[in-house]
DNA sequence: CAATAAATGAGATTAAGTCTCAATTAAATA
DNA sequence: TATTTAATTGAGACTTAATCTCATTTATTG
C-alpha cells in the first residue's frame, strides 16, 4: 500500500501527524467516505478544525476529490496515481458509494459529444463527472 | 409560458402566493438558479423560511430538481413536462449553468453500460446525472 | 541545536437550512 | 357568500457543517 509520508513528501508539503492520520484513514477504504465517517474514524486523534484544514491542504495539492452524496453530505476520496478515471454509484438505501469504471466505448462516445458541445456553447470543457443512483441488492446487510 | 397556478392545480396542492412567486421566478430563467440567486430575486416578497419550505414542497411533488454547483452551493430548477432529459455544464469563471442534451448515441451507450454495472454490482440503477465542467468563452461579459 | 516558520487544538464564529408558533390565508362546507 | 377548518406563512430562534482566531506545539531550516 502507498505510503502516506511518501505522498506528502512527493508533494513537497510538511509531514505532520494529522496529515498522516487523515491520509491513512482514506487509504484504508477502497471507496469514498463522507466527512462524517472520516471524523468518526479519527475521533480523539485529530481536531475537527484540523481535519477540515488538512482536507483543504490535500485539495490544494490535488490529491483529494470532493463531491456530495444525494443527501448533500460532503464525500472525499484520495486521488492516487495508480487510480484510473472513474465515476460513482450511490445506494439510496444504505448510502454506500462505489467506484465504477465505464467501458472504453462509453468514454469515447462521451469525448465526441464533449467536442460537439464545446463548439456549440463556445466552452472549453476540462472535466466531467457521472453519477449513478440506485439500490444495492437485498443481499446487503445494511439495506432494509 | 406554462402557468404557475395550473402547475400547482395539476399536482393537487394549494395555490398560495409564495408558491406562485417561487415557480414564476424559476420559470423566468431558462437555466438553473442557485438558491442564493433565487433568494435575491424574491427578496422582500417571500420569507427565507417560506422559500425553503416551498422548495421542499416542490420537491415532494416531483417538479423540482436539486443539485449542487462545483462550489457546493445548492442549485434548483423546475422539472417541466415539456423538458426532456438533460444534463449540466458549469463555467468555473462566471458560474453559469447551462442545460445540455446529449446525443442519442451517448444515451444508448450509457444504457448499455448501466445494464452491465447492474449485473456486476447487483444494483438496480434508477437514475443518472452527468456534469461537465469548463470555462465559457472570452465573449462572456461576466468572465474575466 | 537554535531560530523561524508552519501547523495544531479548542473554542468562537458564520451561514445554509430547519424549526417553532402565533397570525394569516386557502380550501371545504353549508 | 359566509363560516368553519385546515394548511401555509413570516419572523426569528435554533441547528449544524465548515471556517476562523489565536495561543501553543511541532516541523523545517541553517
Amino acid at each position: 500500500m502507498k505510503n502516506s509520508k511518501q505522498i506528502l513528501l512527493d508533494h513537497k508539503v510538511s509531514i505532520t501527524n494529522p496529515r498522516i492520520l487523515v491520509i491513512e484513514a482514506l487509504l484504508e477504504n477502497n471507496n469514498p467516505l463522507t466527512v462524517d465517517e472520516l471524523q468518526i474514524k479519527l475521533r480523539k486523534k485529530v481536531a475537527k478544525s484540523t481535519l477540515y484544514r488538512v482536507l483543504n491542504d490535500l485539495k490544494k495539492i490535488n490529491i483529494l476529490n470532493e463531491f456530495t452524496n444525494p443527501e448533500n453530505a460532503t464525500v472525499v476520496e484520495l486521488i492516487l496515481e495508480e487510480d484510473s478515471h472513474h465515476h460513482h454509484l450511490f445506494c439510496s438505501d444504505c448510502g454506500e458509494i462505489i467506484d465504477i469504471q465505464m467501458g472504453d466505448e462509453f468514454e469515447k462516445t462521451l469525448s465526441k459529444e464533449i467536442k460537439r458541445l464545446e463548439k456549440k456553447f463556445h466552452f472549453s470543457i476540462e472535466d466531467h463527472r457521472l453519477e449513478l443512483f440506485g439500490k444495492c441488492s437485498d443481499l446487503c446487510e445494511n439495506c432494509s
